[in-house]
RNA sequence: GCGCGAGUGGCGGAAUGGCAGACGCGCUAGCUUGAGGUGCUAGUGUCCUAUUAACGGACGUGGGGGUUCAAGUCCCCCCUCGCGCACCA
């Protein structure tokens, strides 16, 4: 017997889905206007409403298409647009496409085609898989970073980072013209104190570009060779090794690009406080930025002086040696030719001489990789130098060290050591034997056993001019008598380092930058934007043996001779230039993409004035502005927020834009997950295919195991959207990752437990649609009493629900008013069209649909939710549960407006509760109006 | 090691300090059906009592303690898992 004609099962949501989501984009439904340029519309009905920016992080479109873990924040921004639409708001509901990048050039190269190719036929497979999912974008926003008038754009701004410099004063960027003006006048000086004037053309352009926020430096960085590209410290994991490919990383110095983030790093800190982000997520970009406070101090030695950097100034006096990174500059000269008179035998590494230790040291410290680092972390190692320096503060002649538990890159790469007060410097002395000198004592007597760390409750002692003082007095004291002796200042230094900003690729955005015959770089003017990637047929990037330190980068872009040599005039008569032939990194487009959303085709600014301020501008005074709502994963925590939030800064400061924020509240979505299973030989066997007997599991009759994890080819465990789609339409699918749990967490994917939201909607439409002749069912009649309260009570919770996206508790309400609606014998029809309403954010598809059929045209976006009316809210009669010591021992009905008195008058007087009291004192009867009645009896 | 988050039925999960387990999956029984599936109805934390059934009772939110008339929720200690950072001076 086959299936009843009209009944909803994914023949007819897949017949339902196609039709609306071709309308929707005819009538370009979504539409978000502007209040001003091509984007305007004062006739929409929603211009002029108070407006909401919802955004997803843009995805990547690689080859391998969306499974249905990518899709889950999607749908929650989907849902939260509708009904914020539904509820009156103008939403501008966009998405893109994060398009330039690593994977599609690799792929390109094996396959031997063109990147562009790849990422369009990408891009393509992509928005037809969200459209698919009914996904409610405004399609004329759309754009992808590799559009040329995209990265136009990014290459402005990089113009804008590239003329601007960072003013401390005033603590804002500033064009680099107000720099170049205050050196004309002399009211700021050369850097050698000859007059501007006197100073070369190329002197200048030295002078200025050193104080450039985007500037070429000779710096260490770090070279990947088996990628062939260097790579930012952020794309460098704890290991030593690329994110990408996890191929081993080596510092080397080289000319690179760098843009001067560490001038924003206190405002990057200051301003996270103003947002709306979760508590773990702000502590990981202040572990990034890593702010401390304390004071250089320089310790004199016969190889000149060694500035340290110390958070705890106050020890000063409890120094009882030195260490300097093995790669300190000072190392060779201080290295003494000889051992000291009785020089402790660990102190030599068993070298005749000093210089024979610190090689030998340095050689092995080279050689261990950062794993063997860490784990040896506890052991402390280093060689003594044979060199002594002086303390300032008392001219004592201190031991100087050398030890990797110093690291070159962090401070000056030197440390004074305090034992008696720092964890580290206690077990490196205990190994040594070196002295230690309490200078902070608690309230009870040090024991010597660990170093004394607590910096509030200490005071100094042993510490001549800071006995007594408490650790935040002496810091401030002893910040004041360095600088008084020139020996040193008050100082913050900050982990967070400038950001490295090029890359030896092909498939990224062309720096606007030329170089003249001095080998200095030019900025193209902006009508030349934007500079194009030239077409080649090689563009693979050299790489090198992935273990060969001993190599350096070779850009692609460096072969297209044709490309890199041009003639070009730029205000002194045309002139041979040579293009910079780095490429920008990936993270350059999704560092302000966001803005673009708000304005994507204005064509003479970078955005309107008038409708960044609309969409990102703050709500006040002290908001700091940005999108209302943006979504995403963890793993941009730290990378892409950082970098975004600082070109925001930048722009801000030029007078770009309005906020000083991009994000103003960005939530993490959790990951959907998927069961793998593996065979006895440890090899996956596709997912799919494996079933499940009484709790063990079955791969062609063999027994496999199960485990947990990402989803993903290497796992056999991929679920496509597309394949869920067509088993059970995308209404299904949306309810369904609506409903598996709170967003923010990670959940497991359970096929088979999809047929619970596909038999809601089932259930739904049974109600309003006869399964047999289609014909509408709802009747023309008044609901009941108890009907009208258990929809005014949905009305009033999914609302709810949906402002703070919990779509899985809302749905769980609806399912129970339409289960409520189920049981009735006619379906009144204000019912009905409210729970269509409803469920429309989540289930558009078959909300359109019913709501057509029920007679109303102009589909469901832009009807009002429904609104609950308090009438129905509030209860005649109220129940409350009676407990007798903490136990429920029955239920008294009472009216609702009844007090407190009578209350307790009913629940005494219930027959079980007075069974409960026999033979007990009533001590206390508590009633809390409207919850419930506590008895105390003993 | 430090920091953050989380532990609730067979499973995913729900619960402004106020009736723990909403909603869904699965499972059980029945109806529908040629069979299977779909669909529909009812039941479903554990244990005890009881047995014709009901009613009733005890226990129960990782473990232990505390605050409270009342604790999954608040406080302290411990265990486990996940994430982040990891010699940052």
């Amino acid at each position: 017997m086959s299936e009843p004609n009209f009944r909803y099962d994914a023949r007819l949501a897949n017949e339902i889905e196609p039709r609306w989501q071709e309308r929707w984009a005819a009538e370009q439904t979504f539409r978000a206007p502007n209040p001003a340029g091509a984007l305007a519309e004062p006739d929409h009905p929603r211009a002029g409403a108070p407006k909401r920016f919802v955004m997803d992080m843009f995805p990547y479109p690689s080859g391998a298409g969306l499974h249905v873990g990518h899709p889950l924040g999607y749908i929650a921004t989907d849902v939260y647009s509708r009904y914020l639409r539904m509820a009156g708001f103008n939403v501008l509901h966009p998405m893109g496409f994060d398009a330039f990048g690593l994977p599609t050039e690799q792929y390109a190269i094996a396959t031997g085609r063109q990147p562009a190719e790849i990422t369009a036929e990408n891009i393509d497979r992509y928005r037809d898989q969200l459209r698919r999912l009914g996904m409610g974008y405004d399609a004329r926003r759309e754009f992808a970073t590799t559009d040329p008038d995209f990265f136009k754009w990014t290459q402005w701004i990089f113009l804008q980072i590239f003329n601007s410099y960072y003013d401390t004063e005033a603590d804002r960027a500033r064009p680099i013209a107000e720099l170049v003006a205050a050196f004309e006048s002399g009211e700021r000086e050369t850097p050698d104190g000859r007059p501007w004037a006197e100073l070369s053309d190329v002197e200048r352009r030295r002078v200025v570009d050193g104080h450039r926020l985007a500037y070429v430096t000779e710096a260490p960085v770090n070279w990947c060779p088996g990628l062939g590209t260097v790579l930012s410290n952020e794309e460098v994991t704890s290991e030593g090794r690329s994110e990408r490919g996890n191929f081993p990383v080596y510092t080397r110095t080289l000319k690179q690009w760098m843009l001067r983030i560490t001038a924003y790093a206190d405002r990057l800190l200051r301003d996270l406080d103003e947002l709306d982000w979760t508590d773990s997520l702000k502590t990981m970009q202040r572990n990034w930025i890593g702010k401390s406070t304390g004071a250089y101090a320089d310790f004199a030695t016969y190889a000149g002086d060694i500035r340290v950097f110390t958070t705890r100034p106050d020890t000063l006096f409890g120094a009882t040696y030195m260490v300097l990174a093995p790669e300190h500059e000072l190392v060779d000269a201080l290295t003494a030719e000889t051992w000291p008179a009785e020089v402790p035998g660990s102190w030599t590494g068993g070298h005749d001489t000093p210089a024979g230790a610190v090689a030998a040291y340095r050689a092995e410290a080279a050689a261990k990789t950062d794993v063997e680092r860490q784990a040896d972390a506890k052991v402390k190692t280093g060689v003594f130098t044979g060199g002594y320096a002086t303390n300032p503060v008392n001219g004592e002649s201190i031991p100087v060290f050398i030890a990797d538990y110093v690291l070159a890159g962090y401070g000056t790469g030197a440390i004074m050591a305090v034992p008696a007060h720092d964890e580290r410097d206690f077990a490196f002395a205990k190994a040594f034997d070196i002295p230690i000198r309490q200078v902070v004592a608690g309230e009870e007597e040090w024991d010597g056993e660990a170093a004394y760390t607590d910096n509030v409750k200490g005071r100094c002692v042993n510490s001549e001019f800071l006995d007594g003082l408490t650790v935040p007095e002496a810091k401030e004291r002893i910040a004041a008598w360095l600088v008084e002796h020139r020996r040193g200042e008050a100082a913050t230094t900050f982990r967070l380092r400038d950001w490295l900003f090029s890359r030896q690729r092909y498939w990224g955005e062309p720096f606007p930058i030329v170089y003249d015959e001095t080998g200095l770089p030019v900025a193209l003017p902006e009508d030349q934007l934007p500079v194009e990637l030239p077409e080649m047929e090689d563009f693979s990037p050299k790489t090198f043996d992935p273990d060969d330190a001993d190599t350096a980068p070779e850009p692609p872009l460096g072969r297209a001779k044709d490309w890199v040599e041009v003639e070009l005039d730029l205000g002194e008569g045309p002139k041979t230039y040579r293009r910079e032939v780095n490429t920008m990194p990936n993270w350059a487009g999704s560092s302000w993409y966001e803005l673009r959303y708000t304005d994507p085709k204005s064509a003479d600014r970078i955005v309107d004035a008038g409708n960044e301020s609309y969409w990102m501008g703050p709500a006040d005074g002290d908001d700091v502005g940005g999108v209302d709502l943006y979504i995403g994963g963890v793993e941009h925590a730290v990378l892409h927020l950082l970098y975004a939030r600082f070109w925001q800064k930048v722009l801000f400061d030029l007078g770009h834009v309005s906020s000083r924020e991009p994000f103003r509240r960005l939530f993490n979505q959790g990951y959907i997950q998927a069961w793998a299973y593996t065979d006895e030989r440890g090899v996956y066997v596709p997912a799919e295919e494996v079933t499940e007997v009484e709790g063990v599991f079955y791969y062609e009759g063999e027994k496999v195991d199960r485990e947990y994890g990402k989803i993903g080819k290497s796992l056999k465990n991929v679920v496509t959207p597309d394949g869920v789609c067509a088993e059970y339409g995308a209404d299904t699918f949306r309810v369904y990752e609506m409903s598996m749990g709170p967003l923010a967490d990670s959940k497991p994917w359970e096929t088979r437990a999809i047929v619970g939201s596909q038999r809601f909607l089932q259930r739904l439409w049974r109600n309003i649609v006869d399964e047999e002749t289609g014909e509408v069912t709802v009747a023309d009649v008044p609901p009941a009493e108890a009907t009208l309260k258990e929809l005014h009570k949905t009305i009033a919770g999914v609302r709810d629900d949906y402002e703070h996206l919990r779509m899985n508790t809302a749905v769980a309400k609806l399912i129970t008013l339409n289960n409520h609606v189920t049981g009735l014998d006619e379906v009144p029809r204000e019912i009905a069209e409210a729970l269509v309403l409803m469920v429309a954010p989540v289930a558009p598809h078959i909300a359109e649909e019913l709501w057509e059929r029920l007679g109303r045209t102009g589909g469901v976006a832009y009807v009002d939710f429904p609104v609950a009316e308090d009438r129905y809210l509030v209860e005649a009669t109220a129940t409350y549960p009676v407990q007798v010591n903490g136990k429920v021992r029955g239920r008294v009905e009472v009216a609702a407006d009844a007090g407190e008195e009578a209350v307790r008058e009913a629940a005494l007087a219930d027959e079980k509760v007075a069974a409960n009291l026999a033979g007990k004192d009533v001590k206390k009867v508590i009633v809390v109006p409207g919850r419930m009645v506590s008895i105390v009896a003993k």
